[in-house]
DNA sequence: TCTTTTTATATTTTATACAATCTTCAAAAA
DNA sequence: TTTTTGAAGATTGTATAAAATATAAAAAGA
């Protein structure tokens, strides 16, 4: 399926590099490679830059250039909180409206990623699933507004939630969380699908710091911004 | 003072010039014409319209171009809503650390409008003082990502609090709610203080749904958007 | 007359070329 | 030895020009 313009093609895939971890916190994207890389000129790149730099994974610095920005264990942790504020808000509103149909779909998405699980490791597609299924839970409080600033808070922690799934072995504890968010949601039980909601937001990113703070001493020191923080 | 780039300087006079009203929602922004507006090539407009898509002031139709976005009423509702959950998140994370010179800060702007108030009608100032004092307030919080959402949610219901301003005379009553909040905030009343301000934005809210359908019926039909909604 | 196809025009999107700015590295002065 | 100055090189930011695409208007066919 071919995209609409250059720069929504380029855009997604530097998007996707950042998050693989091709491209870590700190590095500089030049427009002339990235530019011969995808075969075009300077301006699709500039103008995927541009996006990228509004989704919070890029920043520009006037006549310097763009670098990939890092997240500090604060800013991470403050993310997170900030998924729970709002997710939370969402589920709440989601479940009394929930539908029949609505929920079958969200149990689908599950049960495909369950077998999905069986069949290999699927680091890279399982962001994308965990993203689906919430946004099936969601989707019944119909709340564009708030939905897309969940799905903001998720692009810019996704990278960091791809690095502890490499660490450790969570996604089946994750996994069975969902099933029981899912059940919950059934019920109607909305106090109990939040306060697990809470916990599963909240227990990720302590094991997001953990492997951050573990990796630290693990490896020599990570590769330090390569600028200065400005302002 | 200079700005650092064009782009930046065409993106924040296009941004003012949304937010005032002169262009509303709907209308087509042309690159040629802005270009020539601003005396530069079509391509720092083009970046400065990337931007603002990016803060939902403006939405990109592939070969079809930029047109200015319109909220409808149950948007509109939706961001106040986030703006009662975030601001009220920040405020309560900000009461129990707030120091002496923060508080001064923020009673400085406080008088600071309230002598521009007298000296004649502020409108084009006031989204800036408003937005001032709320950051002023949630400042030690140190939250800076909930900061920017707040910020994101308030520059995409600027012009309609500028309209609302227009044809009610809230502005006394919003700054008597301002400094009653800043006095909670000050004797550490923090459960008064998130209350006031939830009732202080949604009284704004439907300030704003009064003056958005009374206007309907009292001009005659608004400028319908030129373009089907697409998706 | 109505529908479909074709052509024309206007606008956006991208490429190429140039100008402005920043970084680097060496050389000179303190 | 350290600091400062300045020119070369590299990279970004911008302008102009060409290509691609969508809207409209006109023409052909049913």
């Amino acid at each position: 399926m071919a995209y609409k313009t250059r720069a929504q093609f380029v855009a997604d895939d530097i998007r996707h590099r950042i998050l693989s971890g091709e491209f870590p916190g700190g590095t500089q994207l030049r427009q002339d490679a990235l530019a011969a890389d995808y075969d075009v000129s300077r301006i699709p790149v500039r103008e995927a830059l541009l996006t990228l730099e509004a989704e919070g994974l890029v920043e520009f610095y006037p006549h310097r250039g763009a670098f990939t920005t890092e997240l500090s264990v604060s800013k991470i942790r403050e993310l997170f909180d900030l998924r729970v504020l709002l997710e939370g808000h969402l589920l709440r509103q989601a479940i009394p409206r929930m539908t029949e149909p609505a929920l079958q779909k969200a149990g689908q998405i599950l049960l495909e990623y369950d077998a999905a699980l069986d069949s290999g490791s699927q680091i890279d597609n399982w962001s994308d699933y965990n993203f689906a299924f919430h946004e099936a839970l969601y989707r019944p409080a119909d709340l564009p507004e708030a939905m897309n600033l969940v799905s903001q808070l998720n692009t810019k922690s996704d990278r960091y939630i791809r690095m502890q799934l490499l660490y450790t072995r969570e996604i089946e504890k994750a996994e069975r969380e969902h099933h029981d968010l899912l059940e919950f949601s059934r019920q109607g039980k909305a106090d109990a699908a939040c306060e697990l909601l809470e916990r599963h937001i909240l227990e990720a990113c302590e094991g997001i710091v953990a492997v951050l703070e573990g990796r630290v001493q693990a490896s020599q020191t990570p590769d330090t911004p390569h600028l200065e923080r400005q302002k």
